[in-house]
DNA sequence: GTCTATACACCGATAGAC
DNA sequence: GTCTATCGGTGTATAGAC
């Protein structure tokens, strides 16, 4: 039941393994236990498919990290529980981690307007602004900044990912990498 | 002349603007100013042509990257000239970064063989692990080191690419970067 | 809403002349 | 080597019954 979810979760199953393009719309709704037609009464057009399945995602990650940011008192600790919380998220949905990035990366990310994409990274930038005016992070500018945060959190993920820790180690590797980010940001 | 050489130029173009199935053989044929059957005298099938120029555009990069290392002394140098070679070699080519960017984060990288990968990265590793020894990089596992390393690179080299620097302030923000990666590394 | 059946466009790859 | 012509397969999307 529920027929609309199962086609997204059969969608994203079989895009991370063998892309958009290379999965057809009819092995998504086999894989969903559904009607070929019936995927199109729900998404007009396969396009329509890819993009729902990234906002959908998206914003899960959104509510995901913005429930750890209440309550905290110092930046560090806004930053590092929203640097968990986003780490924390990856690791427990490999796949649709996976899925963002294949997308990220494609030329699918046009179709997707500006304005959405900006909605979801405001929460940080507001963060760091705050940060620099405060004068404990570098006054340096606030995109590059940004741009160093994420691309930290992006590889470490990754490294986490290909390793296969143990839940302990995965912590300690996510406390000691915020600390070298940390150091290098302040 | 150099048809081939033309096939792999119309090929990157188009496929970092639609991407790869998006983009037919046909398309690419008359891009390149060839006849359609032509394009499978060079490559038998389209699968083929897409990792030819994987790793042609591959070995391109690591060309550039290598030329920077000889006659520097200090570890810190040589790394820093790796970083800005490899960043000022992604600003001049975008398109083939861009289609690097596309093809490492889609299923077409499990074709390519582990150890091809690998080759690419182990100057680097070696350069690492060198500096772990001689205490002036942090006794950690060299693989989130590289991690660390590759991250911060890719994402300031978007960085760069979306701001239309002039090429003063490009080599000065790329001097700034490696500086804040140093101080976090060491 | 969901199914089956099918239209029809398109694309990768081949055949064969030159 | 390079071209033209074309085939066979596949995939998106629709039509229409239930």
């Amino acid at each position: 039941m529920d027929k609309r979810k199962r086609i997204l979760e059969s969608a994203l199953k079989l895009f991370v393994e063998f892309g958009f393009h290379a999965t057809p719309t009819s092995k998504i709704a086999k894989e969903a236990g559904i009607a070929n037609g019936t995927l199109f009464y729900f998404f007009p057009t396969k396009d329509d498919l890819v993009i729902a399945l990234y906002l959908d995602i998206k914003s899960q990650m959104m509510a995901n990290a913005a429930l750890e940011i209440e309550n905290k008192t110092t930046l560090k600790e806004v930053l590092k529980d929203y640097y968990s919380a986003s780490l924390n998220w990856a690791i427990k949905h490999k796949t649709k981690f996976r899925f963002i990035e294949q997308f990220t990366n494609s030329p699918y990310l046009n179709k997707i307007a500006e304005e959405e994409i900006q909605a979801h990274i405001q929460p940080i930038y507001k963060l760091l602004k705050q940060g620099i005016k405060n004068r404990v992070i570098q006054k340096l500018d606030i995109d590059m900044i940004f741009a160093m945060l994420s691309g930290h959190t992006f590889s470490i993920n990754q490294y986490i990912i290909t390793k296969d820790f143990s839940k302990n180690k995965q912590a300690k590797v996510i406390d000691d990498t915020f600390e070298l980010l940390w150091k290098m940001l302040t």
